[in-house]
DNA sequence: TCCACTAGTTAGCCTAGGCTAAGTTTCTGG
DNA sequence: CCAGAAACTTAGCCTAGGCTAACTAGTGGA
């Protein structure tokens, strides 16, 4: 309800937002890849996204494009400087959104695929909010 | 990290609830503004979200077709049943996740904000967990 | 009354992120 | 060492959700 009195800025965000979480995921799943198996390979993020390997060339192509990875024709996909900045700050801020639904009492398995959504849309407020509680409890 | 363990399938879900995500928040939107001046007109979601009329008509267009909205030439736009039940769940949903960053310690601006993206991403089990901890408080 | 302004529509364009189908390259095991 | 399988690329298509530009409809004042 409140919304109503507030100028309507909220929702932009919101979109914006949006651009950028395939990205995120993507350069979380290569560092994750990398860190397991040495390399990664389109095969990796078929599977790993369950889309088609087209799909794959296609946003592995925005990505280089957008400065977060390099690869070549049949090579596998490394991380710039930049991605892998962005794969490490998306990776801490995942783990901090997880760990904190699990304290919350949410089984493993919801925790995974629900902060796999909510990462995207975490400030920086909130996220210094669950590290605090994670550590030193509920408010109050 | 547990992750690369798991089978894949977190990501798809994640994909796919943003297809609805538009069509809540303009339902939402949408009730809101009719609770507020009793009817809802094309201009008022073009404020709200920030975007051009020709944008609104297209997804106004998209409502209609699902089964949300009525409209006509000229006309405000009205809720469906199904319109309204999905406006108002949302709106429940949407009210528990902003209350529950409020008591987190969170402003009420970044609340209003980070719900706006993450309300979409809260599994039922969560949002279960988000009530019994603003009722009963953090788990033991 | 009519004119200007606001509201709404339509056409045409764009990008992200999906797909299928068809072809090419690389790898691997007999 | 080479044939078939697996991995990859390319072309072409689609929808959602944005935009601008140009037009039409409705409305309130002078």
């Amino acid at each position: 309800m409140v919304e109503r009195f507030l100028p309507e800025k909220t929702h932009k965000r919101t979109r914006d937002d949006h651009a950028s979480e395939v990205a995120e995921d993507y350069v979380e799943a290569i560092a994750d890849t990398i860190a397991a198996h040495g390399v990664c390979r389109s095969v990796d993020l078929v599977q790993q996204f369950s889309v088609t390997h087209a799909t794959v060339n296609n946003t592995v192509a925005r990505l280089q494009r957008d400065g977060l990875v390099t690869t070549a024709p049949y090579q596998p996909v490394e991380l710039t400087a930049a991605g892998k900045r962005l794969a490490t700050a998306s990776r801490k801020r995942h783990d901090v959104v997880k760990s904190f639904l699990e304290a919350m009492g949410i089984s493993p398995q919801t925790a995974a695929v629900d902060s796999e959504g909510i990462e995207h849309h975490v400030s920086a407020e909130t996220l210094r909010a669950m590290k605090r509680i994670l550590k030193q409890g509920w408010p109050r």
